[in-house]
DNA sequence: AAGTAGATTAGAATTGTTTTAAAGTAAAAA
DNA sequence: TTTTTACTTTAAAACAATTCTAATCTACTT
């Protein structure tokens, strides 16, 4: 499916910027990117586009489920008087963080890890909401 | 132990500011937190800081291990070509994400959630290194 | 007590993101 | 097809979080 019709199908204007950006989003091959990445590639490929519009149409695609975007301990960095190594809840509604140790979770099967790599750690966050 | 003296064990001089944040943190209670937060603390209770100081002294007390900072993925807002519910591996070196599928991993234990709230999902991180 | 390295501060700078408001464009109406 | 309308793009300004600068201050050493 072409870019003009992944749009219109999104409920999205087809835009020029809007298809140069899906163009370059949607060949196929995922890819973890900021805004700043996806307009570096832009402008290097010879195009012009306002950062401000790589946002918009960023923050659309977000929007209509086209694209996502990697849940983040919302904006700022949080600080932790807990040193040991543990993980957490996160309450969705209030952002609020709560601790659990390590010893209360259990991993049994472990994904296959990339080639020539070992695993550092692992972060594990528990999303909450209130029940019913 | 007082302040003071946790602050000179870690090999940190205890400055007025430095116990004044101490104080406040290691009372006890595990407590996660902003710079701004903790400003705020700290007006509210009478006493001026700068905000710059807030920082120094938190930056200083992570070096030396008093408090952490919670694992977020860079300081930029990371946009995802994949939608579907995936997990993570992070490359401690580079910064490169690389996803895997949620039923590469599977969780046995569950720690007890807090009562009245039930998960809306988990996000897991896998750190990695280099072998050898 | 004096000297020095390290710490605090206000304000400037930097970075990432959103807002503003004017000009441009895609879709709908006529 | 023209006109109209709502939506989009843009440069520039605003905003938010964090770090830097350089002057002043303070804790430790001698
Ligand atoms: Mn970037
Ligand atoms: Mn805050
Ligand atoms: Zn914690
Ligand atoms: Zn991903």
């Amino acid at each position: 499916m072409d870019s003009k019709t992944k749009l219109r199908k999104a409920g999205l204007r087809p835009t020029k910027q809007r298809i140069a950006i899906a163009d370059i989003l949607f060949n196929g091959i995922n890819r973890h990117f900021t805004a700043e990445n996806l307009h570096n590639d832009i402008i290097q490929s010879g195009k012009q586009m306002s950062l401000a519009t790589i946002y918009n149409c960023l923050n659309k695609f977000k929007n209509v489920g086209l694209i996502s975007h990697l849940q983040s301990l919302g904006e700022t960095y949080v600080f932790d008087t807990n040193v040991e190594h543990h993980h957490h809840f996160f309450n969705e509604k209030t952002g609020e963080l709560i601790d659990f140790r390590p010893g209360d979770i259990h991993v049994k099967k472990f994904p296959k890890l990339p080639k020539g790599y070992k695993s550092s750690g692992i972060d594990i966050i528990i999303k909450l909401i209130e029940k019913n």
